[in-house]
This record gives structure tokens, sequence and C-alpha cells, in this order.
DNA sequence: AATAGTGGTAACCTGTACGTAACTAACGAC
DNA sequence: GTCGTTAGTTACGTACAGGTTACCACTATT
């Protein structure tokens, strides 16, 4: 789904899927949504996630502008994440996401990022 | 994405694209949500989507009680296939993914199920 | 000189979403 | 007795998303 074809779709849901259509990227938006996280805070509120499918979101997410990463030269390396304005907006999508959820599926969990 | 894992997942978010995270649901629903169709009307108005492909789709959608299928024992058969509250409910969130799709990535295209 | 802490990368494997093409059952029309 | 119509099914192939494991470069600390 996360296929650079379905990127140049005709229909914009299609397009939209294809940039959060993904098992990770959507808990990935959420929990950076709070606060700007380093790549190791990431990746221990995500424990269920390898790094390197994480790695693999975060570059992908970056390239779509959803996210901004910025590298600092210092030691130990330290990376920071936080969503851009174009992620930003896509929190309400999310957001209605969990409402359905719950109304339909009843209250299984909350919108915890795992 | 369409894993039963997923459904079961901890995060509502999780939960909801476990239904609607394929290349088609979105499509479908969003065809679906205009009127009533039959399966040979589905397969016209999305030319892109195989038969059996569709036929899958369908069913998913089916069981995850998004969509009602009925089946009129006629010769030849017919099937009608519509939308259920809890697909209507949907609606929104993929209006919403199209309005955020048009606000950042420009004016591509319209909500056109094709 | 070994260890810890950072943010990754490389090699490899697997399940499944998606696709193609051919085939089916049932009946009426001709 | 064969053709058309509908709503699929069956068999098969493939690309890729997602996962596991091991490894790297850099430095400060001990």
């Amino acid at each position: 789904m996360t296929n650079d074809t379905f990127k140049l779709d005709k229909c914009p849901m299609t397009r939209t899927m294809a940039i959060l259509g993904s098992k990770w990227k959507p808990v990935i938006i959420y929990t950076l949504s709070k606060r700007h996280l380093r790549f190791g805070q990431l990746a221990a509120q995500m424990p269920l996630i390898s790094r390197k499918v994480l790695t693999d979101q975060l570059k992908e997410l970056e390239e779509d502008n959803i996210l901004l990463r910025e590298a600092y030269n210092e030691l130990p390396p330290r990376v920071e994440y936080s969503l851009t304005a174009k992620g930003l907006a896509l929190l309400p999508i999310l957001q209605q996401m969990c409402e359905w959820n719950k109304q339909f599926e009843g209250h299984v969990g909350a919108c915890e990022a795992r």
C-alpha cells in the first residue's frame, strides 16, 4: 500500500492511503504528536516495532514531508523527530479513526501508542 | 495490513487501518456511498480492479460489517451491495482524507472512484 | 582494553496482498 | 444444442511489506 505508484493514483483517498496505510505509520504519527522524540525514545515507546522497520517508516514519512528529522552533531549522536504542518493536519483523521472504532467495535482499547 | 491479528491490536487506529487499509477498500466504500450497486456495476465502475480481488475485498468488508450483501434468488443471479451504518460512518473519514490530500498535495484529482 | 550508549545499516527470510487467466452453474432465448 | 448473462471460483505466480539477527562508527567512562 505504501507503493509509490499509489501515490500517483487518480484518487486522493488512495494517495492518502499510500502515505498513511501501513501497519505502524499512524501510531508513529500519533506518538510524535505529543512531543518531539529522539529515535531511541520512539523505539522505547513502541517496543513491538523493530528498529529496522522503525527506521524505514521514519524515512518514508520524512520523504513524504510528514515529519522532520533533525540530526545534531553531538556525541553520542542525537536525532529528533517532529511532525510538520502536513503531519499535524493528519491528526484529526487519526482521531476520527479512533472514535469510529470505539463507537462500532466497543471500547477495546485507548488511543495509546502501543 | 488487512491481517486478522491487526484487528485485535491494542490501538484503535491500527484496528481501523486493518479494516480500511487496503488498496481498494476506500474506493469501494466511496463508490457504494452513492447508491446500492450490483456486483457487475461495481466492477464496471472500477475497471482497474480484477473480479477476483473485488470479490475478496467485498467478502472481507462484509465480514467486517461494513457493507451488506443481498443475493436475490433470480436468474440470471442478482447480488446487491450497500453500506451498513458502520460503513456509512466511515465516509467522513474518507472525506477528510480527500481534503487533506488536496490541501497538501495540490489538486491533482477529484474524489472519483477510479 | 573493554563496556556502554547512540542511531542506525546489511543480509536474509516469510507471509500475503494483489494480479492473471481460465473455468463454473443455472436458466432462457434462439 | 449452443449462446449470452450473472456472479462468482480455482489455480497459479510475484512483488513487497514487515520481521529477525548481527553488525558498525564514534566517544566517554571505567
